[in-house]
DNA sequence: CATGAATGAGCTTTCATTCAT
DNA sequence: TATGAATGAAAGCTCATTCAT
């Protein structure tokens, strides 16, 4: 079910996918689905709770690690997998629907983890640069597996083009960012 | 109108926004919002084509130049004005709402100015690495200005910071970006 | 202004078509409609007076004979006239718009004119057979002039088989019609 | 639903009867309709289906004769059957409604129906004076069983008035049409 | 004569949600 | 577990009509 609906929401939106169409998809009824998730809403909540566990198992292993470029750079790696992985359309969704997650406001389980994750990844500093550069180099991550834009560069290692920019994004200027993979 | 509009499906989204609640804050009925806009998408269209003019405006400027690194490093400053604008808003609103706008599809007058000005500012190159680093300077635009990261950080001057990013983002690595403004 | 109207009435149908759409194909304002008739009910209104007129016109003049067959048949000779000519149209109007024009009820200048018409033509007699006879000369002349109906079968004298087939209805049974024109 | 619907649409007009009065009628909510039925042309679509299956039973038994002057009076009579009994309102309703059901056009499963039974009545002859009396025939039933034209003439038996006259219109000229029923 | 701007009422339709079975 | 039937609320949109200019 999740899937299914995650699959309608990244194609279409949050708004634009009505529970009829993930019923219709799944090919049981609407009520069904209220046996399952208590709102719509639920539905989202219940996938942002998969990929918050993902998270925080990056997280609690940046915690352990003393925080150096080599430290920083797993990380970035270590996102990569996530959003070449499973967890790429719903990260995408949640980049194309912050209408719809600003609702969830304090309930979502993604907003302190993202922060915790941009402290890290700009290693801790207040500079105002390296905090967005953490920013990009997360949307990095997400643009460059994005499927859409595969079709304009057919062929193309788009996951390792996406890691190489997302690791210079968070590497010290002037010097090289170090093989990706 | 238009810009009692932009503010709402800025702040809460475009789906989330009914055209009573624009009505409301505008102290006239929808019907007379019909009367100005034949859909709740002209809407939209309307404050587009705004934007596409003056995409326009710097596509033009940008033909005639030749190529160099310092044609891209001006592209983006002049794109950083339109961000710090009047028009981050709904740039901001065209990255946070892209359900809304596929439906849009190729009436959305943006979406074949964006495609030439990321093959400018990406050297024309082929490189996807270059490309990807174009899209990203652009969002380091958005990002950067975006008035919600502000609280964490106040006092720092966040549109500059913003350009310097994006200006790294264009180019060649190694070296220094140049100042700002 | 009425011939535009009663066009669009004719072939959308009353309800289907809107002030807008009036004022469109006679390219001016819906406003501007306003200042020629109160209301929308008032275009039709207007039409049905003219006809009506031709209707007096039919019904001075049968009043003034005494009612033989050869009365009755060129009674049905001179609705002809109208169903073939410029009221076509509007009889046609009226029979395919029957709730719309309910709401007239009373103000309807055409119900009185019809009924003394249909009894006429049933020659005053109280026999049902024949007052629906009469109504059916009448429908006869209205699907006969129908153009709708032409195309099945081109190049038919239309016009003489619906007064043929209404004078039919009109005569004593077993004997001849009379020649049509 | 069906019935009420019908009830609405017949003495109001299909474009003058809302889903909100059908649903007040039936102590329901709009909403509850919309469960039924998937749009308000599906409401007529639903029992423009019913007809057609009557029509269908009727045309079966048609195609099965030799087509003889006793063959379509039989069909005459089997068709004022339907005209006094269930289907009489909808039948009226179709006649009095025709902008409406234009909408309809290709969907309408009566369409190609009529034109059989029209063809069949009017004895496969092309004379347009056959075909004419054909449609006429059919405009005598419902007519002829218009409870509206009941006032007028109270206690006749309009019914048998109806299909005497539509009788006659299938029947060879100068000769008696058999009595009713 | 005619328009631009607006309105109030109403429409069809969709949606998330509920609940007895 | 799941469904069929229903609901309340609201949405986007259209219409006939008005009126100051």
């Amino acid at each position: 079910m999740q899937q299914v609906a995650l699959d309608l929401f990244a194609e279409q939106g949050y708004e634009k996918t009505s529970l009829r169409e993930i019923a219709e998809k799944l090919d049981v009824t609407k009520a069904a689905l209220y046996y399952h998730f208590r709102t719509k809403e639920d539905i989202i909540a219940s996938l942002l709770d998969d990929l918050a566990g993902s998270f925080d198992e990056v997280l609690a292993w940046a915690r352990e690690q003393d925080n150096h470029v080599a430290t920083r750079q797993e990380l970035i790696r270590r996102l990569a997998k996530l959003a070449e992985g499973q967890f790429g359309p719903l990260m995408r969704f949640m980049q194309e629907n912050q209408p719809a997650l600003k609702s969830f406001q304090d309930r979502n389980p993604l907003s302190s983890r993202m922060t915790e994750l941009f402290t890290i990844i700009a290693a801790d500093e207040k500079d105002p640069h390296a905090q967005l550069r953490a920013r990009l180099a997360l949307v990095a991550l997400l643009l460059g597996n994005n499927p859409v834009y595969h079709a304009e560069t057919p062929g193309a290692a788009h996951a390792d083009v996406a890691l190489e920019v997302a690791l210079e994004l968070v590497s010290p200027r002037g010097r090289s960012a170090g093989k990706a993979t």
